[in-house]
DNA sequence: TTGCTCCTCACGTCACGTGAGGTGGC
DNA sequence: TTGCTCCTCACGTCACGTGAGGTGGC
């Protein structure tokens, strides 16, 4: 018979636990050669110690199990490489995300915020080419960013959130851009109204990691005001990440509709 | 009475989830400023929102709550920039690490894995200094550059692990340096007696992300060899972080404790 | 026979998310 | 009166860690 290693000698060969490999064994990502069937006692075969190395480095860069099977699963080493390479992608686009967020802390615990100018606008219905989908709010950056892609150019780009999208943390976001007349579906993108709207706006001045600001000005102003929330809250995205990587130079109106002040 | 924000509109204006505001309650660490006694509603203040969009950033940057209330309960703006910075460069840290791991990923499944060298040798008892403390495989890293930080330069450095420790993933851990002869002690240091021992031992090149490789080559050595372990695993770390920056230039030796051979 | 290694539950952790089922105010 | 907002359980998620209590082989 072939080495069969018990589980503490091959947890000291892979430095993964004993825990770990058991749990590895449960949800069927690294099963053992071998089972005892009377003393349910696990062997495993040298030749697991390469899969195992594996699995602690994938793990190590916080790769979900369901997704470090599909990886183990994929004979080809080309494909391995690339899922790889699209996770660590990931790693670092959230390094840079967080050091723009420390930016962000350091000018809120720093300065007092500076003020926020609201003003009121009634806007008529308005045509427009759109996409529509129920989004959560952890997806919704990158839900925009393919939105927006789709839809191209030519025109100021907008959105419509329900307003108990931050209630809930989910809900059907609309991206779109206004056009003169109707045009014709493609892909995702339908013909939508924009419906007509009294709205109370502030300007929101740099990236979007930010926006919680402008929100919370426009909040509190119409509290104290005492006027209500009627429909979906939009933005108007006039300068963005996609028109320049520049965060200082973005703006973005945030845009609540009111019921009419008497 | 001052304008009362429900969670729902407060909500609203920190692109806090209801769920995430309500479980902040529960926990104490941000507590709305009214609640109804009858119907058990939460009213939040404006003035509250400013704590909100702290929380919303720390969390973002992945500060357990712990460390987020820590942060809120520090009215010195100098000592939170500090706390800040210290998560930041951890961050950064996790980072260098992580991508030192897509490297070592890389080669793992590129290429076959290099032969390991097992040598024999016998090694007599050894005075030592020597700093032990119970330690987590997650800290090992953190506690391992602070032991030898304090137990100074002068002589090759080694540690011991029990036997059980990766199953365990803890357990008593001892940093040491040899000495000629006993010294007094100081701080942490003790002196202590590392025991002789016949070693299977294998030179492990590369930074210690990849000692499992040495570590797996050796286990199976010992397990075709059918040779048992007998007491802790030692290190002996010839070039080290402690020496060079260069990863490719570090070298430890892994040394499995075995019973003689017939 | 002792001690070591292994086993299986069952529950805890962390920061919420997901319903279920129900209530108060306009 | 209807619908909206809010409430409290209770349980689920993810990847294990933490005991408790017990068993097999040298």
């Amino acid at each position: 018979m072939r080495t069969r290693l018990a589980i503490g000698d091959f947890s000291r060969m892979t430095l993964l636990s004993v825990k770990a490999l058991r749990h590895y064994h449960d949800v069927g990502l690294l099963v053992p050669a071998e089972v005892d069937p009377a003393s349910g006692y696990r062997f495993y075969q040298p030749s697991q110690v390469g899969d195992a190395q594996v699995i602690r480095r994938l793990r190590d860069l916080g790769m979900p199990l369901d997704e470090v099977k599909q990886v183990l699963a994929t004979a080809d080493v080309e494909t391995r490489h690339t899922v790889i390479a699209a996770h660590l992608r990931r790693m670092e686009g959230e390094l840079a995300a967080a050091q723009a967020t420390v930016a962000s802390l350091r000018s809120l615990l720093d300065g007092p915020t500076s003020p926020v100018t609201v003003e009121h606008r009634s806007v008529s219905a308005t045509l427009a080419v759109g996409i529509t989908d129920r989004v959560s709010a952890a997806d919704l950056d990158e839900w925009w960013d393919g939105a927006f892609r789709e839809l191209g150019q030519g025109g100021p780009r907008g959105a419509l959130y329900p307003a108990d999208f931050f209630q809930l943390g989910t809900g059907d976001v609309i991206a779109y851009i206004p056009v003169a007349e109707a045009v014709p579906t493609r892909g995702r993108v339908r013909v939508i109204e924009v419906p007509a709207a009294d709205l109370a706006v502030a300007v929101h001045a740099g990236g979007l990691g930010d926006v919680d600001r402008t929100y919370g000005a426009l909040g509190v102003y119409v509290a104290e005001r005492e006027i209500g929330l009627d429909g979906p809250i939009r933005e108007h995205y006039l300068v963005s990440a996609l028109d320049t990587a520049d965060e200082s130079r973005h703006r973005t109106e945030v845009c609540w509709p009111v019921f009419r002040v008497a």
